[in-house]
DNA sequence: GTTGCTGATGATACACCATATCATTTTTTC
DNA sequence: GAAAAAATGATATGGTGTATCATCAGCAAC
């Protein structure tokens, strides 16, 4: 089995418990953004859904379903590019900690790390000796990977 | 003198040592930037210029103006906000270290703060380890300030 | 001073991301 | 199978940003 209908088959068990429909769009739309690690814009997964399964997705459709993904934490939206992700750990059953995303700012390639929770512990200290606090600390950096560092270079 | 009037007066020192101009224009965007601690966006910077100054400002100039102010290190572009704030080290004379951005989601209040050398030094090993480049290590964090957090309490 | 160059600004059009609103279809539930 | 709820469609509009071409201001050289 591919590792998307692994991902897929996974999120299926995981609305249904939930007592949440995975419906077809949706899945046509998590589907779109499992077979490749690149993020992509809803406007892209709206001709991607067109092209591949033939049936129009209006964008307003498909931000409505990027949000039901998001809440079902299947996919994460990048805020910096205005871009969504499939969660890269769909098929964990284990809790994971938080991510942090690095961003091509070439070839949009996503790679979601973890980082260690005493660093992630410093800046938020930092962060809270300057009268905030982190809303999510989630962070998402601007980056270049390294196919894309090399062919630059 | 105002900290505006300071901070204006340096950039036009600055300016003129790089041997570019601090127009009239360009003085009018980096006040209105100036003139509080919070991001605002070309075309709020846009708006503010008419009032203020009575003369209408396209927002395609806004927006070169902003590239120049952001190449003479006077602005920084706040990419998750899609907002613009001025440098808080305008008036420093010294070399600053790098800045990191606290982002209040409510009222768009930026404090720039500077994280530890080492705690940025484990970020990047994490990012390396894992196939990328930083291109800029300046992070924007999605943030309540204080305030914000008070209030909504 | 006027010719011509350069840098700065204006005007217009357009692309992309996102949401508001109302209509329609599909699915549940009884 | 009718009423209620959930999902999707259609349309309009707003915010951010860029491409392109035109115009204007300052300045150098003759």
């Amino acid at each position: 089995m591919s590792r998307v209908q692994a991902a897929i088959d996974h999120a299926e068990n995981s609305c249904k418990s939930r007592g949440v429909k995975l419906t077809n769009k949706r899945r046509q739309v998590l589907s779109g953004l499992l077979q490749s690690n690149k993020a992509k814009s809803a406007y892209e997964l709206a001709d991607y859904c067109k092209d591949k399964f033939g049936q129009k997705l209006p964008a307003m459709s498909v931000y409505r379903i990027l949000e039901f993904l998001e809440e079902e934490r299947l996919v994460h939206k990048l805020n910096l590019a205005n871009k969504y992700i499939a969660c890269s750990h769909i098929t964990c059953d284990h809790d994971h900690g938080i991510s942090q995303f690095l961003i091509c700012a070439n070839c949009q390639t996503v790679k979601e790390i973890t980082v260690k929770k005493s660093t992630m512990n410093t800046l938020k200290r930092s962060v809270e000796g300057a009268g905030f606090d982190l809303v999510s600390p989630q962070m998402e950096l601007n980056c270049l990977c390294h196919d894309c560092k090399n062919q630059a270079a």
